[in-house]
DNA sequence: CATTTGTACTATCACAACTAATACAAGTGA
DNA sequence: TCACTTGTATTAGTTGTGATAGTACAAATG
């Protein structure tokens, strides 16, 4: 199948779920208009509660990444159109200070985590530039 | 005061203070040697149970951020030596990853990712040039 | 040796995550 | 229309974690 989820993590199975499910559209594995397994396929699948799969897409509702359809299934939704500096960039601006400040303790230099990220851009699956 | 701390949050309170901890050290303005409030302190300050920050303080401690000497108080630890790649760096290229995912699904290019963290650098705090 | 500082332990409460079982609502498709 | 599929809602119960509270202990200071 394609999802993978650790029971014993200290990461609840649904938020799991919602980072999977992002990761994968956000690389491109999961394309516009995908259609994602129903509540009680998954369930089965990864012999959890149906109740858990329905919070992780009700969660990635909420955040604009797959839309519900009542009858029919649930869809990743088209992609956003690209913005310079939303309003939600405090979020992103967090991940960066943590990354910093992680990498700092780890006694990895700012220029190091850098170049890394640099590298795993280009690297990223989605990447535009063969179309 | 030095810290302060949302009971309200959905991140724990010890969680917080080893956030927060972190965040200082690794930006310069608790340096290496710097004496922390004792438990009983802290606790009064923050009317907090000691307890949990004790708990705090210990997760420090086994970050090596910290070191604890009974009778003493708690103290900063020196900076470690700059490494390349440590074994830990999964832990950065997770931070990284779904720093590229949130972008993604909030419109924001890696370009974009990328030169804010570059500026984000730029502005650190701890910065070395004026030494 | 009194004091300061951190450590350890047990009991208790509150809350979130998860499970479970059931009933309901809305769209599909023949 | 009607059986079926799919997601939604509700209620109840279990489990684990975070936090509080209180007490006792251990190690270094001065």
């Amino acid at each position: 199948m394609w999802l993978s989820i650790d029971p014993r993590s200290s990461v609840p199975i649904y938020q799991q779920i919602v980072d999977a499910v992002k990761e994968r559209v956000a690389k491109g594995a999961l394309a516009s208009g995908a259609r994602l397994p129903t509540i009680r396929e998954l369930a089965v699948d990864l012999t959890i509660n149906p109740n858990t799969i329905a919070k992780a897409y009700q969660e990635l509702e909420r955040a604009g990444v797959i839309e519900v359809i009542r009858g029919k299934g649930t869809f990743v939704c088209p992609p956003k159109p690209a913005v310079a500096a939303p309003p939600q960039m405090s979020a992103l601006h967090e991940l960066m200070t943590r990354l910093l400040v992680e990498a700092h303790h780890l006694g990895v230099t700012p220029e190091y985590v850098l170049a890394t990220l640099q590298d795993m851009i280009d690297r990223w699956p989605a990447k535009k530039e063969e179309e």
